[in-house]
DNA sequence: AGCACGCCGACT
DNA sequence: GTCGGCGTGCTC
C-alpha cells in the first residue's frame, strides 16, 4: 500500500484532497508540493501524513516537492489550524496567507535565497583568456568572506562568469552568516524614568511559558521604551522578536529608534515591501534568524522558527482585524500564538480595547499600569465647548477659533481634528431639498472642492462636481457639513501668514509626503493642523499645545454598540498629541451635548474608569466580550436575494444557547451596486457558536448558489453595521 | 478559485 | 456555419 497524504490549496474550498506519497519521497507537515489538480498543476501544502485514504476514490500521486523542508513549521500550522476553525474560514487559503506570494504559485525557494560564495583551495588553471574570471577570483578574494551573490554582480561581474569558476572550483558555496543579523555593537537599555523602572520590573516578573500582560499606559508616558527596555533583558542573542505596530505606526521614526537599540536585527514587514523583499525577510524568519520583527498585522503569520516574545502595539487598533477573506485578529492571533509557544506576549496601549481590559479584571492577562507621562510635562487638559446656537465657521466656533489664535501667539501649534476628509460630507439643494448621492450606493457624495469632484467615499464613484442642483438647476446648491478642506480654507482666511497643513488621505497619497509634512511641522514655526483619524495615530507633535475636536458627536447615538468605545478611544488618542513637550496641551471638543454623561466623564476620569462604565454597559446587554459574536453577511444583486438566504439559514442557527438577530439590511445596504445583508448570532458559549457556524456553513457549502449571490462569515466582527 | 463542458445568440 | 456569452459542475 502506498502512503497518502491530505493536502490543502489555496482555494477557497472547504476540503482538503488527498494524494499518493511516490516511493522514495518523504513528506513532513507543513511542506510544499506540486500536485495534478483537475487538468492543472498546483502547489500545495501538506497538512497531515499517513492519513487514511479515502474509500473508492482513486488517488493521483504527488508530483514532487518544491523543498526538503517544511516552508510552515509545526507551531505555524497549528496555529493556522486553529485560525481556519476559529474564523471558518478555508485551511488552505488561511495557510497560503503565511507565504510569501513568490511560494504561493509554486516559484523555488532555492532561486530567490541570496546565495554566498568564497574563494575555494584549487588550483585548476584558469584559461588564458578568462580574464574577466581571473579578475572575479581576485575581487572575492579581497573582500571579508562571504560575498554576495548580489554583491558580485554589483562589481560589474556577471552570473555567467560566477559560475564558470564555481564549476572549475576556485569558488565555492559558502553558508551565509547569520550573525549578519546580531546588533552592530551592544549598546545598553533605555534610562527608565523611576515610573517606568517600576512598569518594566511588573513586566519582568511575569511566570515562565505563557503570559499575557495588559500594558495600561496613558499617552506620553513612554511605552516604547518599555519595549525596547524589555527586548534589551529578554531577548537571548539567538531569540526571535514579534513587536506588531498599526501599518500608520510603523513609521521610519519607529524603526530607528528598534534599530538603534538593536541594529541590524532589526527587520521590517508591512504592505508596501516588494516581492523580493518580501522573501528575503520570509526566509530570515523561517531560517530561525534572531531578528526582531517590527510588522502590520500579517507578521503575525510568519513561520518563526525561534520565537520568544510578542508585543502588540496600539492593541485596541481596529486595524489588527483584517476586513475581508480571511477576517482574523491580528491581536488576537498573537495572544493565541504566545500560548503555542509558550512565551511572553505584552499588549500595550493608552486605551485599552473593553475585551482584553475584561481579560485583565478576569485575571486571564496581568494588568500593568504606567500612568506617569515620562517627560515633566503634565497630561493635557479636556475642556467641553458647547456648540449649541453658537455661529460656526467651517465647523470653529469663536471661542476655538480664538483659542487657536492666543496659541499661535505663543509661538506654538495647534491641532484641529475633522472626521472628515474633503470638502463638505453633502450638497443639497436648497431650493428643491435634493441631496446628491452614489448610483451606486446607498451614500451620499462627499465634494471635494480642491479638485472639483463628487466622490463616493464607499466605491470608487466619482464625477464633476457642478455649480447648480443636478434636479432643478438652482443656483441655492451648497455644501453641508464639515470637512478637512473645508476646515482648511477658513482657518486659511482667518489666519493669513499662517501656515495650515492638512494631513487626511487625499493630502498625503504621494509615498513619503507624510514624513515631509511631519519634519515640517515638527522644525517648530507655529502652524495649525488639520485632519482626520490619521493625526490621531502614532505620531508626535511636541510643539502643539492645543487641540480642537471640531465634532465629538458622531459617536454619541450610533447604533454600533462598540461606537462609545471607539468615540472615546479616538478622542483620548488624539488628545494624547497635545503636549508632549514641556507645555502641557489642552483639548477643546466642541459638542452639542455638553451634558452627555460619556463626555463628561472624558473630562473627569481617567480611561479605565470610563472603560468600566462600558464594561458595565456591555454587560448589562450582553454584548462582547459576556458574549461571543459571529456576523453572517450576504451580497447579491438585489436585497431579496441577500435577506432569502439569511432568512434560509436561521433555522440552522437556532439552537439551543445561540440567539440571531436579524436577517436585516446593513447599515450601507447597496455598496457598489451590491445589495448587503446580515445574520447577527451571538452566544455565552465560544464553543457552541463555533459549532453551530461550522453546521451552517457545511450546510451551505452542499447547496448550489446562484455565482452573484455570495456569503460571508465574520467571527468577533469590529463592524456590525 | 480555475477550468472545461455545454448550450444558445449574432456575426463573417 | 463558428465565435463567445456565462450557467453548472468538478477538482483527490
Amino acid at each position: 500500500m502506498p502512503k497518502t497524504v491530505r493536502i490543502a490549496l489555496n482555494r477557497p474550498l472547504r476540503r482538503l484532497f488527498d494524494y499518493t506519497v511516490p516511493e522514495g519521497l518523504a513528506l513532513t507537515r507543513g511542506q510544499r508540493v506540486q500536485i495534478p489538480f483537475g487538468r492543472q498543476q498546483l502547489t500545495g501544502l501538506v497538512v497531515e501524513i499517513d492519513s487514511p485514504p479515502p474509500e473508492g476514490i482513486p488517488l493521483k500521486p504527488v508530483t514532487g516537492a518544491l523543498e526538503s523542508w517544511p516552508a510552515l513549521p509545526p507551531e505555524t500550522v497549528d496555529l493556522l489550524t486553529w485560525a481556519s476553525t476559529y474564523y471558518q474560514h478555508p485551511l488552505g487559503e488561511c495557510l497560503f496567507t503565511a507565504l510569501p506570494p513568490a511560494l504561493r504559485k509554486g516559484r523555488s525557494t532555492e532561486v530567490a535565497r541570496e546565495r554566498f560564495w568564497i574563494p575555494a583551495r584549487s588550483d585548476e588553471p584558469l584559461p588564458a583568456n578568462a580574464h574577466r574570471q581571473r579578475a572575479l577570483l581576485e575581487w572575492v578574494s579581497e573582500q571579508p568572506a562571504p560575498v554576495s551573490e548580489r554583491a558580485i554582480r554589483d562589481a560589474g561581474f556577471t552570473l555567467a562568469q560566477i559560475k564558470a569558476l564555481a564549476d572549475k572550483g576556485r569558488i565555492s558555496h559558502a553558508v551565509p552568516a547569520t550573525e549578519s543579523t546580531t546588533e552592530a555593537s551592544p549598546v545598553a537599555p533605555p534610562r527608565l524614568t523611576p515610573a517606568q523602572q517600576q512598569a518594566a520590573e511588573q513586566l519582568q516578573q511575569g511566570r515562565t511559558g505563557f503570559d499575557a500582560c495588559l500594558l495600561y499606559g496613558i499617552t506620553g508616558s513612554g511605552k516604547t521604551e518599555l519595549y525596547l527596555h524589555y527586548l534589551k533583558h529578554q531577548l537571548q542573542p539567538t531569540d526571535q522578536a514579534l513587536v506588531l505596530v498599526p501599518e500608520i505606526n510603523l513609521t521610519p521614526q519607529t524603526v530607528a529608534r528598534f534599530r538603534h537599540y538593536f541594529g541590524d536585527r532589526v527587520v521590517v514587514w508591512h504592505s508596501a515591501l516588494n516581492d523580493g523583499d518580501r522573501l528575503a525577510t520570509w526566509l530570515k524568519i523561517r531560517n530561525g534568524e534572531p531578528v526582531v520583527l517590527i510588522g502590520t498585522r500579517s507578521a503575525v503569520l510568519l513561520p518563526f522558527a525561534k520565537l520568544k516574545t510578542i508585543i502588540v502595539d496600539e492593541e485596541h487598533d481596529t486595524s489588527y482585524k483584517q476586513g475581508e477573506g480571511f477576517r482574523y485578529s491580528g491581536r488576537d492571533l498573537a495572544v493565541y500564538r504566545a500560548h503555542l509557544n509558550e512565551c511572553p506576549v505584552i499588549l500595550g496601549s493608552a486605551t485599552p480595547s473593553l475585551e482584553s481590559y475584561n481579560n485583565a479584571l478576569q485575571g486571564k492577562y496581568r494588568l500593568v499600569k504606567l500612568e506617569q507621562r515620562a517627560k515633566e510635562a503634565s497630561p493635557p487638559t479636556l475642556k467641553l465647548l458647547d456648540i449649541r446656537s453658537r455661529p460656526l465657521e467651517g465647523g470653529l466656533s469663536r471661542p476655538a477659533l480664538q483659542a487657536i489664535r492666543e496659541t499661535l501667539e505663543r509661538g506654538e501649534q495647534a491641532l484641529v481634528f475633522v472626521n472628515r476628509r474633503g470638502f463638505a460630507p453633502i450638497m443639497m439643494c436648497f431650493d428643491c431639498g435634493h441631496i446628491v448621492e452614489c448610483p451606486r450606493c446607498d451614500t451620499r457624495l462627499t465634494y471635494h472642492r480642491r479638485d472639483r469632484a463628487m466622490r463616493c467615499h464607499h466605491c470608487d464613484y466619482q464625477t464633476a462636481a457642478t455649480s447648480h442642483c443636478p434636479k432643478c438647476q438652482s443656483d441655492a446648491f451648497k455644501p453641508v457639513g464639515q470637512g478637512t478642506e473645508r476646515t482648511e480654507d477658513v482657518l486659511s482666511q482667518s489666519l493669513p501668514n499662517i501656515p495650515i497643513v492638512r494631513v487626511d488621505r487625499d493630502s498625503t497619497q504621494r509615498k513619503g509626503s507624510i514624513q515631509a509634512i511631519l519634519e515640517r511641522v515638527n522644525s517648530g514655526a507655529p502652524c495649525v493642523l488639520v485632519g482626520t483619524q490619521m493625526l490621531a495615530k502614532g505620531h508626535d507633535f511636541p510643539k502643539v499645545t492645543l487641540v480642537v475636536v471640531v465634532n465629538a458627536d458622531g459617536g454619541l447615538f450610533s447604533v454600533d454598540f462598540r461606537a462609545p468605545e471607539q468615540l472615546i478611544q479616538t478622542l483620548l488618542q488624539v488628545s494624547g498629541r497635545a503636549g508632549r513637550a514641556e507645555r502641557p496641551g489642552t483639548v477643546l471638543i466642541q459638542t452639542c451635548h455638553s451634558d452627555h454623561p460619556l463626555l463628561k466623564s472624558l473630562c473627569n476620569d481617567h480611561y479605565l474608569r470610563i472603560a468600566d462604565r462600558l464594561l458595565g454597559e456591555r454587560e448589562a446587554n450582553r454584548f462582547p466580550p459576556f458574549r461571543h459574536m459571529a456576523i453572517f453577511r450576504a451580497e447579491a444583486d438585489t436585497m431579496e436575494a441577500s435577506l432569502g438566504l439569511l432568512d434560509s439559514i436561521k433555522p440552522l442557527a437556532q439552537h439551543p444557547g445561540i440567539e440571531t438577530w436579524g436577517p436585516l439590511p446593513a447599515m450601507i445596504a447597496r455598496r457598489a451596486d451590491r445589495h448587503r445583508a446580515q445574520l447577527i448570532l451571538l452566544s455565552e458559549n465560544r464553543g457552541r457558536l463555533n459549532a453551530t457556524l461550522s453546521g451552517v456553513c457545511q450546510a451551505l457549502d452542499q447547496r448550489k448558489l446562484p455565482a452573484r449571490l455570495r456569503w460571508m462569515i465574520d467571527v468577533d466582527p469590529q463592524e456590525t453595521g
